[in-house]
DNA sequence: TTGAAAGCGCTACCAG
DNA sequence: CTGGTAGCGCTTTCAA
């Protein structure tokens, strides 16, 4: 069986106690004593059971990370720099894939206030913000990672979409496009919303009509942007760039114009946005909007445990900028046009 | 504050063992008081604590799930089948990034015997097998996917690799091809050993001589297959068809195709292995050979449950049939070929 | 510098 | 049918 403190303590012919204050690190223990049982400890390999710990007050040192999809690359991607900075100030990360249904999000949410975990970060879409509220009256920390909901005083970290939005406008426009498509995600979807405003914006910086692009939005998978695409590009009239607010939905579209024989770039320019792996694999390799991945879940998990640690006494909102990241997936727009 | 038992049995007259009886669902209890006591269970939304119980022996509900790197595809879409399967049979699971290196490996594992998981999947490459037995004999159960360790009597769920490769090597030479390379992982991993092992032993039923066929080993990213396959394409007398022994490295060798201005398929055929998502995306769309990871990842968790609810007196080793999926990578060589 | 003992929240056994 | 109670493994006073 597995060792207990007690059998350290036997072994070592002291009490529990003292065992304790060696593991731990507290009280004084002589020199020679300290050495002894962790001599000790080191032979029987034992290995303190963090969970006869968290039920004397302290910590589980575990953390939930709720996503839509952990196989998606962008949440996958988030689920490392999580993990690695969780790891990195002592903390497990439980993974939880949510499919965007709330029923799921609520079973995740009380499977882990019964794991007591310690925080809990949010990376996906609640409609029912209600579900927070147990959490935060328990007081249990929660951080939101490329998501934002006003509505709670809660530690978020995003990246500027709005600013996204703008970089994919202002290279388009920069190149000569002026006939403009947006694929969107679901209307609902914040981020998504202040990518195509910040788009749209700065189109009618330079002079565009807004009328004039189209946007359409999508589930968010690829099938479905390149159906969307598809119908974008079979008018008359067709765009000669897609500003798409993921990558999946770029894929989508890349995938379209190949299948209405359109060479992209040369006959139609696609704009991306998140930058996962997905992007530069594509062929053309695409042109996006990236996102800071690993900045974004260091950041989280920094605010999230200073909060449980409470070393904060205030909730933070950090926005983190975006970075257009120039592949061959956007050039000039056909002369003709 | 978190309510308890004992917040329940006062608020409904009764004690702490009554209590946990209607939630465990046992002894007999009244039904008036069996729903009263739900009510109020309600009501206060209580949460059993899982740590709590746990400590008295019972499990902890919760897997650690051990791979190279969550934000590879390939172990992305295996982290959610097992995260799915697990939930459904009432586990979480804890994500473990290894980056295929012991010493992560060890911390890991450490740490989740401290945190008394009720059991550890492993998909994650280990170089010093010894490091597991301190588990075993705990009794913690470890089930292997995607990965053979013939050493340890454990549970084990891979595809049959030898097949795999066999399947490849069919496809390749009955388009024709008599010209080949292959891009092998490193040369201590087993699965991509019997990859090879299996396309080789096709090959030569086919009348082909396997000293033609020239093998590289490379690292498990997208940049060294490239570079390995620009080695290969750059030889006179070039392959006209490559197999690799992953999604990636054949994303690499697209990539070198593409640079070398080689057409893919016309003048260079490339099938993968694996078939995760990159595999749909890439231009051309990557003939490859699939790993069936959605049941993959179920069968490794139902085997893991089964063995620590003590329903199996045995383990087992399951293999499944990794299938072709032909899409437009591969074809027949070139006439002059 | 060390140890005894009270609890953390819950389960399981035994008595009634 | 219900309740009392002894732990589970550990932390943390408080005394010694």
């Amino acid at each position: 069986m597995k060792a207990t403190i007690y059998d350290i303590a036997r072994e070592a012919g002291v009490s529990i106690a003292t065992v304790s204050q060696v593991i731990n690190g507290k009280g004084k223990i002589s020199e020679e004593r300290r050495s002894e049982i962790m001599q000790i400890i080191e032979r029987l390999n034992y290995q303190p059971s963090v969970i006869a710990a968290a039920l004397t007050g302290k910590k589980t040192y575990t953390l939930g990370l709720l996503v839509p999809d952990i196989s998606n690359p962008f949440f996958a991607e988030i689920a490392r720099a999580v993990e690695d900075q969780g790891h990195q100030l002592g903390y497990s990360v439980m993974i939880c894939s949510t499919d965007n249904k709330d029923e799921r999000v609520e079973r995740y949410l009380s499977l882990l206030q019964q794991k007591s975990v310690d925080g809990i970060i949010i990376g996906t879409g609640i409609e029912n913000k209600e579900m927070l509220k147990p959490l935060l009256e328990r007081d249990i920390p929660i951080a939101l990672i490329a998501r934002e909901m006003p509505s709670l005083d809660v530690n978020t970290v995003v990246v500027d979409d709005f600013i996204g939005g703008a970089l994919a406008a202002r290279h388009l426009t920069g190149l000569g496009h002026a006939r403009l498509a947006v694929l969107a995600e679901e209307a609902r979807v914040s981020s998504s919303r202040e990518r195509v405003r910040g788009f749209m914006q700065t189109l009618e910086e330079a002079g565009l009509n807004r009328e004039d692009v189209i946007v359409r939005h999508c589930d968010y998978v690829v099938e479905d942007g390149k159906r969307k695409a598809l119908e974008l590009l079979s008018t008359s009239g067709r765009p000669t760039a897609i500003f798409c607010c993921n990558d999946l939905l770029a894929i989508g579209a890349l995938q379209a114009a190949k299948e209405l024989e359109l060479r992209v770039p040369e006959d139609l320019s696609v704009i991306g946005f998140d930058d996962t792996i997905l992007a530069s694999v594509t062929d053309p390799p695409l042109t996006t909007v990236a996102q800071p991945i690993g900045s974004m879940g260091n950041k989280v998990v920094d605010l999230l445990v200073q909060e449980l640690k409470k070393e904060a006494d205030f909730k933070q909102r950090v926005v983190l900028r975006p970075e257009l990241v120039v592949r061959r997936s956007a050039a000039e727009p056909p002369s003709g046009s």
